[in-house]
DNA sequence: CAAGATCGTTGATCAGCATCAAACTGCGGC
DNA sequence: GCCGCAGTTTGATGCTGATCAACGATCTTG
């Protein structure tokens, strides 16, 4: 029972590095612990949250993998983001008291949820904690920004070797191989975030396969020449 | 003497609807009035900040337009937004003390400067503030969104026809005309922040002609039939 | 294990936009 | 005025990635 509690607190837990603020003192630890009302478990495929509904929260990823979409009247939609643990999501909420995308889990998965709030209470007195959300937000445009750049000036190909590059640094950054990943979305979610259709995402696959670039087993990529990759997403830095 | 200090005073400045919180009292007025530090003169085709420069302020656009750009090594560059008076630019430098993108006058410009520690500190004590901070920054990452989405998933000609009608209606806000406008950019620049060629741009603004839903000389633009603009951006809404 | 469903691969063809090229326009400077 | 230049328009052609189609692989469920 006492575990269980413990285990809730953000000072405890193991993303906090990702999540949080660092060089707090005791103090401004047990105000930020404050932040996260209730945990919520989303089975795959389900939305954390849609597109209309009332903002209330960001929700901080404590496991799982989720994608971030908008959509049109006449059916069409796009893929904005791929999240996964340490990430905060809803964001995209506070302009408007409402959300402007669905959150959908590609994995069964789990959020602190954080009313926002209270973020903006304990913020006001956590100088850190002001800056870190700050930073987060700042963080996501920058983010965006690269992909606006993939988007509007990169060839498939590129795009492709970029967003492997990424999802390979982000989850290094957790701990994992550097060489190794597992795809938590379908070949369609890929390529309506790259702009291109599943097939293209494909086709691509198989051409850095026969170059013995990566190695491809269903949603298991493996990496074998990274620099290769960089080369690809970089092709003028090495004329 | 005096004229000059009440004009430069955020309190009475004509943007102040689309740069400050609303509904202020006189001292939170006064405390949000020392948010601007200086101001700064930008010539036609000079930058306020490059990549790479180190952050310490946000600005807020008094008067003329601006485009902001990102670049890698090899030369390639893309505009990932136009900005005109009243929005505010520098966000993407947050995250890591340094900026991202250069941000270059597309006209002789003037803007507000607001040392980015004074806005935190001040946000601390007049929770609008806070929260119009937050507003507008989940305001441009609502916006990159769109972006993203008009990258991915549209043809040349249904960004075109949103890029028109975004102008537009962020010219109306400012109190022009909802049917006139000029352009402060090239079609180079058009098309690169559109993710095509500027032969592509030209192409459709003839095509456009053609079809009599704008009149374009120059840099001017007519819109003579805006539903059918709005009715290219959305094909499937007339289904 | 059979039957579906979902997801992925591969091939053939096509279209949208890029590329290359040439000519035109309006503007600032002399 | 004339020139030079940046920006724009327009045409001809080609390539990248979309589309359409068929098949293959994996997982689920009765």
């Amino acid at each position: 029972m006492l575990k269980e509690i413990i285990k809730i607190a953000c000072s405890n837990c193991n993303l906090r590095e990702l999540c949080m603020p660092v060089g707090l003192n005791d103090e401004e630890l047990r105000r930020v612990d404050e932040l996260v009302a209730t945990r919520k478990t989303i089975k795959r495929g389900l939305s954390l949250f849609h597109s209309g509904e009332t903002f209330t929260s960001l929700y901080a990823i404590r496991t799982g993998f989720f994608k971030t979409c908008v959509a049109t009247q006449d059916g069409r939609d796009q893929v904005t983001g791929f999240q996964m643990a340490g990430e905060i999501i809803g964001l995209d909420g506070i302009v408007n008291d409402q959300h402007t995308c669905d959150a959908v889990a590609l994995e069964d998965s789990e959020v602190c949820v954080m009313p926002f709030d209270r973020i903006e209470e304990i913020a006001r007195e956590v100088n850190a904690l002001q800056h870190h959300v700050h930073k987060i937000m700042s963080r996501e445009i920058v983010r965006e920004h690269g992909v606006m750049f993939s988007l509007g000036s990169m060839h498939a190909e590129e795009r492709v070797a970029a967003f492997l590059l990424n999802l390979l640094q982000r989850l290094q950054a957790r701990g994992f191989s550097n060489s190794e990943l597992i795809l938590r979305m379908t070949r369609e979610e890929i390529g309506s975030y790259l702009g291109m259709k599943l097939e293209t995402v494909s086709r691509i696959f198989s051409k850095l396969t026969e170059e013995k670039i990566i190695k491809v087993k269903q949603r298991n990529i493996l990496i074998r020449d990274g620099d290769a990759l960089r080369r690809i997403v970089n092709p003028g830095a090495c004329r």
